[in-house]
DNA sequence: CCAATTGAGGAACGTTCGTTCTTGACTGAT
DNA sequence: ATCAGTCAAGAACGAACGTTCCTCAATTGG
């Protein structure tokens, strides 16, 4: 039935996750694609439609693969510092990016983001026994320091400060 | 000595600010600022040389008008509280999306945001008497609650958490 | 071994991009 | 009144974009 795949769909999906979470969706062209995954033009739109299809694909993989274990893991971090110490460390650059530069112009990328991070939300409000608005200020917290790539391991310095909050 | 312009450079400054604060780099296209700025495609380049040159001058003003004034208002912060209010109400949405999706693949841009950001991080230590790591910690944490659009007042929340850190 | 099906390969599509060119209107100084 | 200089207006440029089409290679079922 037909000739074999000489790629792997989720090795592509990979790599598309890391490429688009490197630089923006406009900035991360078809050829560019074609070229680092190893797939073939016509295979990219015959699997995913789209480079839009491809790009939400590889952003539910990212969401499934780094974000998920982010939130099983808070699901038992014992402080408010374990918990922003996870977070800070995490591989969230797609997330971040899909937040700031795609949400507001793709409401499906939006309803994925919002719902992630409302995950993350729950996660530490359950773990840490603290109201949602505070769960939700401390998870912003972390991506903020994420943001700025966690200079000079900033996230500690805040995490000892919020030690008592736990 | 020759005709007069019909447009106000600073206006298209503003305007163009505005457009690249609320979508991606590449979502602004030279028609979208020819439509909405009210200057001509020729005075455009005439002006600021390139849509790049446009986009720095937009950024360049927009930490001079919008950045400044906040790095000015937080000198007299009594604590750490009233701090993360004043960055979280401030309205940093060129800044942000500069920061996370054109300081990558821009030098320039970079540079600019780094030393806008270290700005803000040293007027928090200075107002707070806090080291300069946790001031970034602050600076970054308001700047996630920025990016999530600070809802139901989350800033707040966390606001009073650290207000024994003033 | 043939027919049917699916992927690989690459050229080509129309559109949109950022940028430049050409033309004409307006202004101030000579 | 004329001339040089600036701006407005919009057509037009080549390049790059996302996408589609056509042809050939490979694999499996009859």
């Amino acid at each position: 039935m037909g000739r074999t795949r000489t790629f792997d769909e989720d090795e592509v999906v990979r790599a598309a996750a890391t490429l688009f979470g490197g630089r923006a969706y406009d900035g991360v062209s078809v050829d560019d694609l074609v070229t680092h995954l190893g797939v073939h033009r016509n295979s990219l739109y015959k699997t995913f439609g789209s480079k839009r299809g491809l790009y939400l694909v590889a952003l539910r993989r990212h969401l499934a693969h780094d974000v998920r274990p982010l939130v099983d893991a808070l699901g038992s971090a014992p402080d408010a510092a374990s918990a922003l110490r996870l977070i800070t460390s995490a591989d969230l650059g797609l997330l971040l990016l899909a937040a700031v530069e795609r949400a507001p112009a793709d409401t499906e990328v939006a309803a994925e983001v919002a719902a992630a991070l409302d995950a993350v939300d729950q996660a530490v409000a359950d773990a840490l026994g603290v109201p949602a608005d505070l769960a939700a200020a401390l998870t912003s917290a972390a991506l903020g320091i994420l943001l700025r790539g966690n200079p000079h391991g900033v996230g500690t310095a805040l995490a000892h400060r919020l030690d008592p909050l736990g």
